[in-house]
DNA sequence: ACCTGAACACCGTTCAAGT
DNA sequence: ACCTGAACACCGTTCAAGT
């Protein structure tokens, strides 16, 4: 982690929007979703408030942007490497990944496990993207999201008519489930860092077993489950899942 | 809208949890996610603020508190009277809904319109279950939730070691779904009383087929679906396809 | 055009003091 | 045990003033 390079700590290039939102993204990194104020912000840039609303509107443009960023560099990059935040505008189509996918599941899944590692290396993706998507898709970051799923969507062969609803579909599943993994490491790392990743998960797991029985019998009972799991396997496996209703309920699919 | 029958105006009552919880939900519905302050609370509830301090440990318990009161209720009462928030406890089993469904496809429906319900009539619980979602699943909302989910999944017949999947893609979808859903009614809104749920998904159907051709070929095709769509219609669509393909992955299943 | 920084209104939370 | 309310630290945002 933290393989950011460079320090923004020579103070002679300009103040500039991109500066601003990369800043915001290394605080909120840095200190999660509280980390982020404009007096930590002026600090780090070393300048006033004044400064960075002359670039940035107010706060929550701030929020998007730096959402944006970092989903837009995950979308570009793919699977592993979707660690640079902004940097190189490079073409956007160069073919990064290893093996790049071809058939549309594995650019789904190519896409999934993109912001799959974006949300797990920064965690305040998670909270921001649901309420974004909890505001409408018509903004920027996961109107990305839609449109990227949704063409591997149309490549299936999926008729119109149901596309949006596929779609939306995989959109929900991906980020919800990215999500939740992204808070199981979060809260993992809550308990320092000599509890590690499995240790967490039994504890929880143990937890699940021991609420009430006649209230929770299925929770209970997939406890175990939640103590076993594999994250990108059982990740992969929910989009596969879903992938298969869409082909059973159109068979002209795939 | 605003069923509610009772003012807290009869300071009479000493405070409690309840009706400090009840005020919240109050200041939530009426005034957004904005309008929970402990000023507004304190004022409403004609009291000062280390009162509500001594019921309460902090805003996000208070938060989350708000949310579970709104979600079980929501739960226990089905599809149509997601309405009351606490009041009677009742029998957690009586057969409220007009007909009540029998089958678990029935009953995922059921839960899940509920949620839906619940949702369109307090926008907030959209972002409100999505932070506390992406917060892990162990909390009590997202929990419940989960729970009433997957006893259908596995009356259902899906294999044990899928079950956890499977109630996983279907609990983010519902939260997901109803979350956007709620997000059109609340946009809707912000344009004021004489723009219609319909006028304003025509304009943001319209906002679609504006976007650039290059960068969002998918969306723009599919703009259509989001002006026609009928909102419940589409929402049980996408619930079918994820059971479709639970039924497909785990041919035991129904 | 871009930046400074004091000031404002408001927020969540605390705590000594009351009953 | 329960409540009061002044006070504290901190926040996002504004704006007259500088360059």
């Amino acid at each position: 982690m933290a393989t950011r390079t460079r320090r923004p700590e020579r103070r002679e290039e300009p103040l500039s929007r991109e500066r601003i939102v990369e800043a915001a993204v290394e605080l909120l990194d840095g200190a999660g979703e509280g980390g982020l104020t404009f007096r930590a912000l002026t600090e780090r840039l070393a300048t006033g408030p004044g400064a960075i609303y002359w670039h940035v509107a107010n706060k929550g443009e701030l929020l998007v942007a730096a959402t944006d960023a970092v989903v837009a560099a995950a979308l570009a990059a793919g699977p592993a490497e979707a660690a640079d935040a902004a940097e190189s505008p490079d073409s956007p189509d160069s073919p990064h990944s290893p093996h790049s996918p071809h058939s549309p599941q594995e650019k789904i899944d190519s896409i999934a496990l993109g912001l799959f590692d974006a949300i797990d290396e920064h965690p305040w993706l998670a909270t921001q993207l649901a309420t974004q998507l909890a505001r409408g898709p018509r903004q920027s970051v996961t109107l990305r999201i839609f449109e990227s799923i949704g063409r591997q969507v149309r490549a299936l062969g999926v008729p119109e008519g149901s596309q949006f609803t596929a779609t939306s579909a995989l959109v929900h599943y991906i980020l919800g489930a990215a999500g939740q993994n992204a808070a199981n490491s979060a809260n993992a790392r809550t308990f320092g860092p000599e509890v590690t990743r499995a240790e967490y998960l039994a504890a929880a797991s143990q937890a699940w077993k021991e609420l009430d029985p006649d209230d929770y019998p299925f929770t209970r009972a997939v406890a175990d489950q939640l103590r076993d799991h594999d994250d990108q396997a059982e990740f992969l496996a929910g989009i596969a899942l879903i992938l298969a209703g869409i082909t059973a309920v159109h068979p002209a699919t795939r």
